[in-house]
DNA sequence: TGATTTAAGTGACCGAGGTCAGTGAAATAA
DNA sequence: TTATTTCACTGACCTCGGTCACTTAAATCA
């Protein structure tokens, strides 16, 4: 059962992480200060931390919650393409996402915090219960029966080696200030990857 | 002609540094102030900002010194072999260099900032004049004129992914706290991804 | 019901990176 | 030599993210 408080907590908290990501899509994050954000909700500043332990964990919140995104863009693939393909299909979509809906600011601040924050568990950005991560051990597995891949990598190293084409290519958008189109340079270069593991 | 004036400010920027990089070698960046640079130096904190125009921009120099490291590393390696395989030596002697010189903190310092720093022009991490990019360039060129590489691929791009596989293991080095080899990480999945551009 | 405990919320405070009007001695102009 | 300009250097000051002893009202206990 929930008291009377707890409801309130719950409000002021929700209210604290829409207050802010709405501030931070019109100002950006790093322009946008936690008093800021408490004197937008009527809260004083240490209310923030009694809900958020850092600035960064609102960000990381919600990337969280993004990420449930890639179960709806798994059933849209085809289901008679060839595992690499069925990677491909789902980095495409993936990507189209980031740029179009998460957006560089977000995933820059999660990007950051990876190299920052002293992890306090395995960070989320490696994590393998990772929703996304979860599907591409599902297609190489695939991949795997079918034999496709050469034996002489371990399992365990194409699957990090795929996983780590997309750190690559998001972190090559985000030191870009232009001309990166994250989509088709995730295409080729997980492509020519997935080619060099192949027999 | 260097005037009185020039040298004395010349010396007060050298003491900053070699102070700065002292103090971050035995305490870590992000354990050093500013304050404490300055004062252990006898000198004010505005005069800090007279010779750099952030913390960061210590690191980035230093970074950029160590890079002529590579002119050295290339003399080393055998001019017998392919050029995938002068790429890969030449990666190798690059990792080692970084994980056993350069460090993680200056690394994190220098992959932080090329994502938070506002470039004022094209960021060193992905500057085309970049020593060790112009000497990829070379072995991969070489790699053209003996016809090794996939003819659907733009030499334009074999050049960015080659570089891109540097940054993508530097990077999940920097995020795993323990337990990652840079050296044998990078050195396989940049020979995968050169099998997957191979003919 | 009244006494006690709990925890959401408060705001003064801390040290951080960074700014800028002002200073004074060296460089240059007269 | 003297007047003027230049610029390395100063340090009080700004805002920031984050802390913590404290307040207060709701929840629980007796």
């Amino acid at each position: 059962m929930i008291t009377e408080r707890q409801k309130k907590a719950l409000e002021t908290r929700q209210k604290l992480l829409d207050t802010a990501l709405k501030l931070f899509a019109k100002r950006g994050f790093e322009h946008v200060s936690i008093s800021q954000i408490t004197t937008t909700c009527g809260v004083s500043k240490g209310t923030f931390y009694t809900h958020f332990a850092t600035k960064y964990d609102i960000v990381l919140e919600k990337f969280h919650e993004f990420d449930t995104h890639y179960i709806d863009a798994a059933k849209k693939i085809d289901a008679t393409l060839n595992p690499a393909d069925k990677i491909l299909a789902l980095y495409d979509e993936q990507m189209h996402y980031l740029v179009n809906v998460v957006g560089k600011d977000i995933m820059r601040t999660v990007y950051t915090a990876a190299m920052t924050n002293q992890v306090e568990h395995v960070h989320y950005l490696i994590h393998p219960q990772r929703t996304i991560f979860e599907l591409i051990r599902m297609y190489l597995q695939e991949g795997v029966e079918q034999g496709i891949f050469r034996e002489d990598i371990v399992f365990e190293n194409i699957e990090k080696m795929v996983q780590r084409a997309m750190r690559a290519n998001v972190y090559d958008w985000l030191i870009h200030t232009e001309d990166f189109d994250l989509k088709s340079e995730m295409h080729l270069f997980t492509k020519t990857l997935l080619d060099g593991m192949r027999k």
